[in-house]
DNA sequence: AAATCTTTCCGCCTCTAGACGGAGAAAAAG
DNA sequence: CTTTTTCTCCGTCTAGAGGCGGAAAGATTT
């Protein structure tokens, strides 16, 4: 028997879901959950083997619960569905040790194989997130330094704005001078030729906000 | 007897909210479709009084299905259960003439409100987006000139993806003279100081895609 | 027929942006 | 205790950006 918890905001969505599973034989709902916070102390009390998890809730707490499930229950398989399926969502989850991608797309049968596939220990990525991950792993053969120092990034998210070197130097306490020399950093790490497109950049990859 | 049909992509979801809305007495599910083009037949043939429709699916046609299903059947009541509340999301539907407008964080019982009301001729519209159709119709009053010629546009559209005035120039096949002009034009009808806000402003607003 | 809008282009001028090279201080890593 | 990274700042220089004013041709409106 696998013992399965759902945890989503959506109340329709978590009925939904349930009201197919529990018709299956060998699946148990041992409990559901509306949030990241009830979803990690509904995990630590009824420890399920598989989790269904929504990434995108209102209180945005679906891959920091993940990792708070995950660092007291390892062997728990959390199973993410959600719609959404850009590298901001993506990456993060993967980070945080999910062990199945899927996105709402998915035909509820696909969801039932799905949750005995993860009870047997073995993972469902949807193509469209694997394509994602492929060419993740080939851009990082290629793009060793994206990494931008905290400073950096607290520039490039002014220039994101639309700010003038002046306004940040006014906004950071620094001189222009130094402005300068960060923004220029960013261009040659982001590898863009000018501010516009590093606001471009910032706007598109969800630095923004 | 109300009589109404169910339009989602994702099976789960629209499983989910026929299994809440069938136990009601006073509503009859008529049929239900997983995309736009059905969701136009499924109407013509049997004519709800009442449609549920999800706008972001797959194929991107729920806005062109609503407009269709409204050409032909003006007093079919559509709501749609959507989980945006976004300017690019909102505007568009109401143009388009739909009904209530309701957010999928609703719980089952928020919707079948809203199918009874929506029976009966009063509009559901979720607090949130009522919050957009306020401050849209306040700045409405306020920015008379905002409109750009299909010139302008364009260039902004180079502008929104980075591109310098020579290389709009060039893809314009236009002198960059010309370019500097529109470009000038564009900063003052969308009072902002200088191309990178341009940017910002195209990719924020839904322009760029 | 006259007025307005749109698109195209010109010259002139100022200023911001960004490249390049150099450098000092503090903090973290080795 | 060195070495590296990060953050800070300086001067110089060039090219792109953008304001201002003007103008001509075509389309649309009045």
């Amino acid at each position: 028997m696998i013992r399965l918890a759902v945890v989503d905001d959506h109340e329709v969505v978590r009925k939904g879901i349930i009201s197919y599973l529990q018709t299956e034989p060998d699946i148990e709902i041992v409990g559901e959950a509306s949030c990241g916070k009830d979803a990690v102390i509904l995990v630590a009390d009824k420890k399920p083997d598989v989790v269904l998890m929504d990434l995108l809730m209102e209180d945005g707490t679906g891959i920091d619960a993940t990792k708070a499930i995950l660092s007291f229950n390892p062997n728990c398989k959390i199973i993410i569905i959600t719609s959404f399926y850009d590298d901001e969502q993506v990456f993060p989850a993967i980070e945080a040790g999910v062990f199945s991608y899927m996105l709402k797309t998915a035909t509820a049968d696909e969801i039932v194989q799905a949750v005995k596939k993860a009870a047997r220990g073995e993972s469902v990525i949807e193509p469209k997130v694997a394509n994602r991950m492929m060419s993740r792993l080939r851009v990082k053969e290629k793009k060793p330094h994206h990494e931008l120092t905290e400073r950096e990034m607290e520039v490039l998210i002014c220039i994101g704005d639309g700010k003038t070197n002046q306004e940040i130097s006014n906004e950071l306490y620094i001189g222009v001078k130094t402005v300068k020399t960060h923004v220029s950093n960013i261009l040659s790490k982001l590898q863009v030729a000018d501010r516009t497109q590093a606001a471009v950049y910032a706007n598109r990859n969800g630095l923004m906000k």
